[in-house]
DNA sequence: GCCAACGTTGGC
DNA sequence: GCCAACGTTGGC
């Protein structure tokens, strides 16, 4: 099983959402490397980090799960969506998407305290330039957060 | 609002 | 294939 981190707009989509819908399509990526990610590592089962961006207080917020495997983001076919491709074509799709459902709500992990820890240093989220909405989580560096979300 | 960093586009 | 221009991300 593998983790991950998954970067979401609180203003768009909050961690309290995800509670309250018992799941998201996490439909609209439209990076190739994010989108690798799911198609080819995303398991059902994987953990996830859920973070919140561009906010007042960025971090992580919560822990989910994938339900689902990738399979195609319809909205890449809809002219009247902001996530049209028209280069995609529902015999040739280009972008796909996972489901992720709740495991529970955290206190938050705000991203000085994750810079603070030397234990994290080499997470992807902090690498220079990232901007990566899904990036990958190492074995230690999930155990050292979950752990840490306790304290 | 600023701006660094990066990805994508498209002309050549 | 190169690369300038442009758009986006996301912390501050």
């Amino acid at each position: 099983m593998r983790h991950w981190l998954m970067k979401s707009e609180p203003s768009d989509y909050c961690f309290d959402d995800l509670v309250r819908d018992g799941y998201i399509s996490w439909i609209g990526v439209r990076n190739y490397q994010a989108r690798n990610f799911m198609r080819d590592d995303m398991r059902v089962g994987d953990g996830v980090l859920f973070y919140h961006s561009s906010c007042d207080e960025p971090g992580i917020v919560g822990l989910a799960e994938v339900s689902r495997l990738a399979h195609p983001d319809i909205t890449q076919f809809d002219p009247s969506s902001p996530y049209y491709d028209p280069k995609a074509t529902p015999e040739a799709p280009r972008w796909v998407h996972v489901d992720i459902r709740p495991i529970r709500k955290t206190r938050l992990l705000a991203l000085p305290e994750i810079r603070d820890c030397p234990e994290l240093a080499n997470m992807r989220l902090l690498q220079r330039g990232n901007r990566l909405s899904i990036t990958p989580v190492e074995p230690e560096e999930w155990h050292f957060i979950l752990k840490r979300l306790e304290s």
